[in-house]
DNA sequence: CTGTTAGCGCATTCAA
DNA sequence: TTGAATGCGCTAACAG
């Protein structure tokens, strides 16, 4: 192998190598290529063709180092599985993958240790700011307020005010779940979600039951806390059929349950939407589009949570600090399996 | 606000500033922090003591300044969005996280221009390499062979042989499906499988019609090609038991087909797995885990075909290049769906 | 064992 | 308008 002296050496073009093939000194190079205004028309051109052979990316870290920002955050999520990470991540990938910033993700597998080894490594790169992007919207613990960059919780909150949280409104979610239903001219409404330890469950049922109450109507029996499976959905339609069999709604606390609420009342006899009205919650594509009749549902916007995030840090970088828990409202999806009693 | 001198300073801790703490030179300090042998054990102690005191954080793009490698990667994906995307991410990103490489995560959202978008940024960071992640197994454009560091394509092939591919082997997942229900006692097996234009379909196919030949057997019809969704599954089971009521199994080309198929044959009187096994694919766990009785499914083992781009690319930064498609096995995740007979 | 020097690639003074 | 010099934070060669 002969040692080329052309662009074909191996080694990564650098801005030397471009003043060099230009005939200019580094800095005037530089000058060229930022579009800084204190350079003759035609030495810029020639600058900037040289680099173009050379196929020259300027280093990133070089500048990095100078400019004091990387032009670079970190996502800390606790679950890549979830299914409620992958909207949020995308949300945010997309609020900044737009503009100059690159994004490195870390997975802490829902592990405290994990975490703060992630934190560590992200600020050894100087990420200009973090997000962390949790699997439930129960408060989580705070990274602290000794971090010299600035931080946005996403979906999970934090438990220290002082930190910035964006989150899906749930209890507005169970609200606009049940005034749907109602507007379909439902009123003996029941409600299956999953467990009980989930906040976001028990603020569901805090949001559907205030607007029952608001209307007037109680819900038929009390909520049924259980596990977010169509197995939980398919118990508990079977109980709920057999202590009130005349219930003309169900508001569920995911998709999945929903699934097992369809399948079951069906194989009792009774028609979807025509005698009972089904709701899912999360808008899971595969559950609903699969779903006979298409399965209405809430969708919690989480590309917007992401996106959303996404700005508020951008903003908090730029030193414009928000705290507190902002909360994103959600959105019906509506679909078949609500239509309106006619 | 009074300039402070102290570690109270916001500007984050330097390595001149832990030099200066614990009384030695900035190269002493390095050394010390570095682990190199040539540093008294008790000078050592005094600037780790600093450091710790000062919360320093080596500042790593400097280090990759100097080193030349940087200790990132570039996780380039099509579709996070998609089911296939998210285990190969978690498994590179497992198979990197325990080490010292960060990942950037890009999603060029299935855009050409994106995509490479997205690779000159990358390369502008100077990562040590990229791991290319497809959303479907039919062959995509290589990035080239040009580019200063090493690739992998996971899932979806280069199609530039020279580049080095990480698949699920397809073809024998085909295989080892009938060879499953070939030894529950099956017999008559139909294949109702998604679109004919993915070449995951046509080899699954072309597998399980290769090992029924092996056994001296036939499919019962042709494969059924439609859409990888319940409804295609619900559809072509209704015709399927028009033609052939004494199909005992029917192998599907996605978990969604087979929920479709398992809900028309029940609907139809027909058992399963008592009269008819169902086998689903991708082991998709919200599908599998739902379905009555449980789906059995092939697993790709993605987050392994992460895991082996991970190590493959690390391999390749190392100088060891390998190339051509590589393909992982599947394996099959056996569940109620497909008991034998008895 | 420790400190001085040089330089990674670049942007930015300041002189010329 | 251009170029030489300085430094971002760090490591690696040397010299003491």
């Amino acid at each position: 192998m002969t040692p080329a002296t052309g662009p074909s050496r191996s080694h990564t073009a650098t801005l030397s190598d471009v003043a060099r093939l230009a005939g200019v000194s580094i800095a005037t190079a530089s000058k060229a290529l930022n579009g800084r205004s204190q350079v003759r028309a035609e030495t810029r051109q020639r600058v900037i063709e040289a680099a173009e052979r050379l196929s020259f990316r300027p280093n990133q870290l070089a500048r990095g180092l100078i400019a004091g920002r990387t032009g670079t955050v970190g996502l800390l999520t606790s679950d890549l599985e979830g299914r409620f990470s992958i909207p949020i991540l995308m949300g945010a990938e997309d609020a900044f993958g737009a503009g100059e910033v690159a994004v490195f993700l870390c997975d802490a597998r829902g592990d405290a240790i994990r975490e703060q080894h992630h934190v560590r490594a992200l600020l050894g790169r100087r990420v200009d700011g973090l997000i962390v992007v949790g699997s439930r919207t129960d408060p989580r613990p705070s990274l602290g307020r000794e971090l010299p960059v600035p931080v946005v919780y996403a979906y999970a909150p934090s438990d220290d005010p002082a930190d910035l949280s964006i989150v899906p409104d749930n209890v507005d979610a169970g609200r606009i779940s049940v005034e749907h239903l109602l507007a379909c001219g439902r009123t003996r409404i029941a409600h299956i979600t999953g467990d009980h330890g989930y906040l976001a469950a028990r603020e569901r049922a805090e949001g559907a039951l205030a607007a029952l109450e608001a209307a007037g109507l109680h819900l038929v029996g009390v909520p049924r806390f259980g596990s977010w499976s169509e197995g939980w959905g398919r118990t508990a339609t079977a109980m709920l059929l057999e202590q009130h069999p005349d219930v003309d709604a169900v508001l569920c606390g995911s998709d999945q349950i929903a699934r097992g609420v369809i399948e079951v009342l069906r194989e009792r006899g009774h028609r979807v939407p025509d005698d009972v009205a089904v709701m899912g919650f999360d808008n899971w594509q595969v559950l609903t589009s699969g779903s006979r009749p298409l399965l209405t549902s809430v969708d919690m916007n989480l590309e917007q949570v992401g996106r959303t995030a996404a700005q508020a840090l951008f903003g908090a970088i730029g030193g414009a600090a928000r705290s507190g828990v902002e909360a994103l409202p959600c959105r019906l999806a509506i679909r078949g399996s609500t239509a309106p009693l006619s």
